[in-house]
DNA sequence: ACGTTTTATTAAAACGTTTCAAAAATTATA
DNA sequence: TATAATTTTTGAAACGTTTTAATAAAACGT
């Protein structure tokens, strides 16, 4: 396979001259120029970018892990999603995406450690912060550059994304109360998960406002699957009296608790109302379409991105927190309370 | 930054013993291993994987390309669950995921030279396989390991994992016949994906059996999406006099497909008929749940990654070819003829 | 105690680039 | 034409490892 030497030599110049045209980083002769470009395309030469890497520490690579947690990318949740404008828009910049598992929760850290101090990658994306998330306090200190999706109760400064998830299931809320409903179960995110603790303050605030009383035997908290929508239904349904109403902090989730619904022969939307939110695809493919909260998911992988190859070029972020405004997408899975 | 170096010189050996002992590449005195053992912890050292790999020529990564035609990865396809599993069985052999994105059709090959020739990868899964895939050439000519999901009609031996679609789609209109249906319309994927024509087979060989003529006017080629699929259903509804039963060559075009049906004012399940094709989770979700034709694409990753890594290995592939047998899954879509 | 194996260790050469400082070639100025 | 200024080009030193061949140290057998 040809190198630079072979380019170079088949030029006759010197590997660095080579390096300039390749990389325009000094000013070449339009003759030399023409010379080494006709060699490159003669090899088909591509450049080695490992030995590149090495010696320019630069790799064009982001690092994304995926969380244990939410090791569900085979059910359609956010995650997909959000990759998927991730991929599209460090390709604008020219980055290439490494995927990593993280394996147990303890070994949380690991693919961290591997990618960032093997100098794998010029930074890092993380998701699904959580609370006491181990991953900030490590970044910040191995200086590399990264961006959060979602904030965390770490006491540190730094850079992420996020969604007003209180605003977002207040908005449900209201809409909920609006709709005469005055029993209105909760079906929650993992604790662990900070942005579990945002929307369920969106939920107590929203009862409080209208003078209702909070009732524990109303909120669950469940895994954010879709199995974990459909037991945490089940149960409310059980509460007696149910609930006429769920706010869900995930479509996912709300989909589960659809069939929770339907098996019990509910007429969704009638019977029962259900606010989900994301506002992933499927929720406008599910029957009855979802009425949830719209996180504006490919907006925030853009963002991510475009924030991290700003911290990687040594440029100052404008803002360096951002937080986006969810919305009340209304379908057919809600209805007044009869 | 901490390297080989500094580790060397704090266990008071050479730079080599170093070498050997984090890759037991060589006997170490047990006092000596310790002593290097003691510093690398001390240092918190992590080999840079760069240098290695430019030494080493092994990057331990895995190179996926999501194809232009696919990248509705926003759309819960088959490709975000193989995703899953890649990544998922690729750590258990300690591997990452080099993920490309690729921008239009004619810079197809792009991504993978750069991957490729760059040396940033150990090998390349592809997926999408089309008619006269340019790829599989490309990628047997520079002699790097990889593994196909999907067959393809250039003359060449290459490694890959594939379903029998024309099987899958000969059982769900085997289905669809016993329910009594005669007319049956059939939405096929781009005619450049190579599994499209197996499909098509499927559901021609299944008319022919039961003497059934083939009329072109029910068979429609549409995009793999939620859209394609609405816009095929809504013209084959318009066919005089319309299909009682349809069978569609993706979940995600049936959803799309049921969504078209469900304004026409249709029950689906009574008063049309619909198959998909891939069982994504989603499909066991929707309403009604879809009847459809499984492909095992856990268990399809699972299998990419091991030959990749056997490849990798330089180790012979005990079966070069697979190809699975997909499974109808019945489900409430579907009913007999009225 | 001495050669002979065997076992541990090391020095140094890669791997293929980028990136300096310095040299060479060219152009401008006097 | 000689000198100065400018533009091009180059040589060589990194980057941080792995790996090989060679050396040193230890263990063994007589």
């Amino acid at each position: 396979m040809a190198t630079i030497k072979d380019v170079a030599k088949r030029a006759g110049v010197s590997i660095g001259t080579v390096s300039h045209v390749i990389n325009n980083t000094a000013a070449v002769r339009n003759e030399t120029k023409d010379r080494v470009l006709k060699a490159i395309k003669e090899f088909d030469y591509q450049p080695n970018s490992v030995a590149r890497s090495l010696r320019s520490r630069r790799t064009g690579t982001i690092s994304l892990v995926l969380p244990a947690i939410e090791r569900s990318m085979d059910e359609p949740s956010y995650l997909s999603d959000l990759l998927a404008s991730i991929v599209d828009e460090s390709k604008r910049y020219n980055f290439d995406i490494l995927l990593s598992a993280s394996s147990s929760e303890e070994e949380e850290m690991t693919p961290y450690k591997r990618v960032v101090k093997g100098k794998m990658v010029d930074g890092c994306i993380i998701t699904c912060t959580k609370r006491n998330d181990k991953r900030i306090a490590y970044l910040l200190s191995e200086n590399i550059p990264f961006v959060a999706f979602g904030r965390s109760n770490v006491g540190l400064d730094f850079p992420y994304v996020d969604v007003d998830g209180e605003a977002g299931v207040y908005q449900g809320m209201h809409y909920l109360l609006d709709l005469g409903h005055t029993r209105i179960g909760f079906i929650g995110l993992p604790s662990e998960l900070f942005c579990s603790e945002h929307r369920l303050k969106g939920y107590r605030f929203a009862l409080k406002e209208r003078g209702l009383k909070f009732d524990p035997a109303l909120v669950i908290e469940g895994k954010t699957t879709q199995t974990g929508g459909y037991r945490s239904m089940k149960k409310l349904l059980n509460v007696d009296p149910p609930p006429t109403a769920v706010m869900i902090s995930s479509d996912l989730m709300a989909f589960g608790a659809m069939k929770a619904a339907q098996e019990e022969g509910l007429i969704i939307g009638r019977d029962i109302s259900i606010v989900g939110f994301d506002d992933v695809q499927m929720a406008n493919n599910c029957h009855p379409p979802l009425t949830t909260i719209r996180q504006p998911i490919y907006k925030i992988g853009v963002l991510l991105c475009q924030m991290l190859v700003q911290l990687i070029r040594g440029e100052k972020l404008s803002e360096r927190q951002i937080i986006l405004l969810p919305e009340l997408i209304v379908r057919e899975s809600c209805g007044p309370i009869r």
